[in-house]
DNA sequence: ACGTACGGGACCCCCCGTTAAT
DNA sequence: ATTAACGGGGGGTCCCGTACGT
């Protein structure tokens, strides 16, 4: 995510620029001349390809959430004769996430969410509509492994993959707020375990 | 938290002006001279009372845990021989929060962490003590309820108290996102399922 | 004045679109990127033809004078024996103008003069020379119309021409402002009582 | 009206400065720190006292218009028993005021009017006043001098004050871009003629 | 304790104009 | 002839905080 050798083309360097200064600093808090100065642009050009700050901030979720369909493609797009082990590896890819020393564990969706829900529709809308896709594609994964693997106790799909973005949500929230990132791994252990309690091997 | 008659001392009036605002607009887009507004003040006195609106926030931080714990009194301050069933009660709290039409389910300590906590020590560090405040209140409610009640499956307290903190939080934020607070009492319910999972009754 | 069928060729569609855009917004609350839009065109041809907006600005109020010479041909080139009531129709025809219910009766010179003739040269000597030319055209058909029908009283045909002038552009510019154009018709008609004062007939 | 010494309250000095700098450069080239820096403040301090430019707008309007109230105030505020003579009198002030040579002669509402009535509510609003008090001013005077000195012809006093603004302000929009204010006195004179000829004394 | 006047800084947005390419 | 990409420079707005009264 922070390839912005100059070769790219400037939308995508000043989509990139946004992204990280938005992970690092927040949204209000990251300001157009910070973005052109990490893309190498100059104002003039970012108001060529967005009309304002809140349309790259779209352009950031679109392209934040394309690149979390490239990383947790492995489990979601798995379609082997194992469902439930790719929804264990589901998890297990949000924990090494999590893990990774050099980028901390933190999510435009929710960090725009939190911040732009309640006084900026067009933010709300398009963070809305990624955490939708997060879950629909989830909610899939964990239908297949229900068709596949029959569970122990009854339960939505839907519903645990809400829950499953509820507990990937709040735990980046306390992460960043304690500065310590080892609560996400811990709290998606429980969720782990809460998956193999309702498939009945735990 | 809405009683700002203006009878309370001024002081008071700001913090719950302030927390009002924030819980509808967040930190960033509450101004000063909104919360003086809103307390019938100007700016003279917010600033004979805080010293900046740091100060205020984390004030106002102070002000919502303590506010948080006359909610939980029931459950945390139970001393009963029945701490599961408070434990349980506990979320049901929780649920009932969440369920209330007239307010809708937010959480001050979660706003200002998403928004400020990568660039405000103070801040940060004020959220980061009501987080803990939060959790260790109920990982003694759990210790409590583990003692009385042997457990089906090993767990730490604290780890559990922690995650019941993290879908707390994470639900609140997707549902201020979908603008539908029914994914919170969903998501507790199934945090309750996890629990009963734990202890052993599921 | 409004058929920008894309028939015509690009300079043309250019200065049309800017014509109506100033009658209707002003001169600086037109933009460049205005102009183009409404000529489909993008800027990369506007400063193909136009060195800047001030040229263009100059074009259109060439374009606008010349409009002017179509409109006022009945009375101007008029060279009956007749010459007095070429100029009652002269101000009829003014009269009638400002009574179009389909477009509000507006000048471009004036538009431009109040804006800019005191910080642009260019488009100021522009819109003084499409009021002398106006003046002289008018000032010439008085002439004729004195030396025809020996006056009443006496008068310089040039006063009288800016006479006209003034109490055009400055009803124009209280009807724009009250959003009423009657108020031309009427002060039309108090300079038509003021001509038929001079001639005698009144 | 350009005594801007620093002893006047912020808010006049705000407004001063507005008032000569619209009358010089118009309203819209006419900036916020220009305003400030002429004024010796800060922007900070402008928008203490105004909510935007528009509001300082309108309060130079109201400033223009009380100005105008007290040069006008002889004519406009005479009792006597011999009102056709104010009435003369009147249109001799506005001659007085175009031929001062140290300011040029015009005026904030033609200026705003011309520039704003069709993009600005509230601007469009005030100017429309100010026109409206000056003409029922002045229609007034006629009033009182029409029932003294019986008309030699019929008329409205309401339809002749707005012929004397019309040509009043048309003839302010063309000195402007001729840069020559004469032409301001010599149409007076023809108004004051027209006015004769009504009288019946021309 | 509380209010008013004011300062200083920056943020978003926009707009005119150029350049390289087609 | 026409376009997209890009530069550079403000303009209006707003907001936190201070100074100084009372």
């Amino acid at each position: 995510m922070s390839t912005k050798t100059k070769i790219l083309p400037a939308k995508d360097r000043l989509i990139g620029a946004a992204i990280e200064l938005i992970l690092s600093q927040g949204y209000n808090a990251t300001t157009v001349d910070q973005i052109c100065q990490a893309a190498e642009l100059t104002k003039g050009s970012f108001f060529h390809y967005f009309k304002n700050k809140e349309v790259l901030g779209i352009a950031a979720l679109e392209t934040w959430g394309a690149y979390g369909k490239t990383i947790y493609a492995e489990a979601w797009d798995d379609d082997s004769d194992r469902p439930l082990e790719a929804l264990y590896r589901f998890i297990e890819i949000m924990t090494e996430l999590s893990m990774r020393p050099e980028a901390p564990c933190r999510c435009v969706v929710g960090t725009i969410s939190q911040e732009m829900a309640q006084t900026n529709e067009g933010l709300r809308d398009a963070c809305s509509l990624q955490l939708s896709i997060w879950t629909e594609m989830t909610a899939q994964l964990i239908k297949r492994a229900k068709a596949h693997s029959a569970p122990n106790k009854a339960f939505e799909p839907d519903e645990l993959a809400w829950f499953l973005n509820g507990i990937w949500q709040g735990s980046m929230l306390i992460a960043k707020t304690r500065q310590n990132p080892q609560i996400i791994a811990q709290n998606l252990e429980h969720a782990r375990r809460y998956v193999s309690c309702l498939f009945g091997s735990y």
